[in-house]
DNA sequence: ACTACTTATGTTAACGATAACATTGCTGAT
DNA sequence: ATCAGCAATGTTATCGTTAACATAAGTAGT
């Protein structure tokens, strides 16, 4: 598509330079105000639109962000890209988004095909499914400016803003253990080499050690991130335990605890008298379930600005001060952890 | 941020023209093939990313879509935007999206921009609310490859792919006569200068009319498309209609519906029994509700990834026949609607 | 041994915009 | 009248990549 027209079509139009083209439609001094408002007028009749490609050249700026995130049908993910958005606008800056689909390989891809793109910047929620981080060490090493949020990898120069999971994990726990007395208490746990997924997981044994109740594994079951395998993982949970269910579930996140809920319907059980369930990520689904979720609220929208806006002031300011900065959460309490 | 190594950068090192290591890199013939081994490991070994911007000013192609959407809070939005996004990754095209926020200012900023950037085509679900269509028909005219999805603007040469909304909007509200004899029916609308929103309401009508019920002018009122709006529209009508409010409601989409039913909730009547109400849109919450939510389901998913094949051929094969691409809806009966 | 190819590589120009420097032509101070 | 100073405009080179044309060196055929 495009214009075509370029400032040379309108210089020969006009019997100018290009170059006074380009000052008049940069409004810059030393031109003519008879010569800027010739200029102006045939730009507009002849449909000009600058080409920001022939301009990044020069001036090694796009002015776009590059988005990545790990998955587009969680609605958490949505929100806090209108966060990101919102900010990049007021910025004049346009956003590229690609979904990685929860796949590293496809995250990698994407990433360089944005350093390609020359985006000044990248906003990154990982779906590393393993240790090495030599690939975000490279590119950050390369240039890059990284921030991570959400789901964030330390220690290698990048800020990142997200909710303190471990801590929230824990009083979220702790709540079916102070409030409730529940003793059993499973935990269908993320990814562990993902961090959340290692955190969240923290979070439930700290209550656990907290409050003197024995960890066992046998009640730790990996369950990914979505409600399919959230809904798997709890019939193997209930198909292994057989009478001995927990009294209380974790889960790592909403659709995982929306995927349990309905194998636990299944099964014939109640919640939360036969079986008690907490959530993570405050879904808009959450409060509407016919027992709502009791969860732990994450302001996404706010996480997609605040990421944004380091991101942007790294970029403009130069400014690379690597920084940790924590969104803070709050309990839903609802009914299903038994309230 | 960027590589800053260049062709150059990597033809010094090697005592090479760049031309050479262009040629090696994009694997072409008449390339020693100790040539190509040597220039690849230097490319490895000094970090070097090819710059697209540079490609893009020579090639006039970016391999970017544009993707311009009025509200990214709306479920039926993100869902788009993942099919659009899995035909973009597969055809190696990268999304810039856009949020309008309903406003069509903004989206003719973020349109005028996306043509600076020089997108290879761009997709619309146009925010206008007014019937001035010169804007687009200039940027045709200019030559903007444009595909409209859900709501569209027609007759300006552009392809379009959304849903039937008149016959789907007809069905349900023939359901609401027919199934349970309601006579007394509502619509709350949406703005009557986005294709929907017209659409929509002649669908309400044309049900009424094949039935011989009056249309009753102040049983419609426009309710926008946000669940706050919905929830004002609803509470203007039972605030004027006394005891004689309607029997059901139409609404334009499920947002709307779930605005309105809280207001419904909130003035002591219940659903379905004072007031049904069905929807359009099939919302990840419409099945969740107290009252499960009767409505339209529309493929959101599939409308974007024909939405992107569309575009994706007119910009590949050049093919810009204007085609209306009907996706098939199909009606949710739940319970709002007395079933 | 000389032309006729082929293979591998180099050089130049172009994409569109603009920074940096160069050139006009004018005003006004001396 | 002369020249400094400035306003308005023009020219050249650059950003990184690649198409198109040019050249060098080697091989084969006669």
């Amino acid at each position: 598509m495009s214009s075509n027209v370029t400032l040379k079509h309108i210089a020969e139009a006009l019997g100018v330079s290009a170059m006074t083209v380009s000052r008049a439609l940069n409004d810059r001094d030393n031109v003519d105000e008879k010569t800027k408002q010739r200029v102006r007028e045939k730009a507009q009749s002849m449909g000009y639109t600058p080409n920001r490609v022939a301009k990044s050249l020069v001036s090694r700026k796009t002015h776009t962000l590059g988005v990545v995130i790990p998955e587009i049908t969680h609605a958490f993910f949505p929100e806090v890209v209108r966060g990101i958005e919102e900010v990049a606008y007021k910025s004049d800056y346009q956003l590229f988004l690609t979904n990685a689909n929860e796949l590293f390989s496809r995250e990698k891809e994407a990433i360089e095909t944005l350093r390609s793109q020359r985006v000044d910047g990248l906003l990154i929620s990982s779906s590393l499914t393993r240790e090495d981080y030599s690939f975000y060490e490279s590119i950050i090493e390369g240039g890059a400016k990284v921030v991570f949020f959400d789901r964030c990898i330390e220690n290698i120069g990048a800020s990142c803003v997200s909710v303190n999971d471990r801590e929230s994990s824990k009083k979220i726990t702790e709540h079916l253990i102070k409030e409730h007395g529940y003793t059993k208490i499973a935990h269908l746990s993320g990814p562990q080499k993902v961090s959340i997924g290692k955190e969240r997981l923290f979070g439930y044994k700290d209550a656990l050690n907290a409050h003197n109740l024995t960890i066992n594994e046998k009640w730790i079951l990996q369950a990914g991130f979505k409600e399919e395998t959230g809904y798997e993982a709890m019939i193997t949970l209930l198909e292994r335990g057989g009478d001995n269910h927990p009294e209380a579930v974790v889960a790592v996140n909403d659709p995982t605890a929306i995927g349990a809920i309905k194998a636990i319907k299944e099964y014939g059980l109640t919640i939360p008298e036969d079986i008690a369930i907490v959530g993570f990520t405050d879904d808009i689904r959450s409060s509407l379930l016919d027992v709502p979720l009791t969860t732990v609220h994450q302001p996404a929208y706010q996480m997609g600005e605040e990421a944004a806006k380091k991101l942007i002031s790294f970029i403009e300011e130069d400014d690379g001060t690597v920084e940790k900065i924590e969104i803070p959460t709050s309990l839903k309490i609802r009914s299903s952890c038994g309230c």
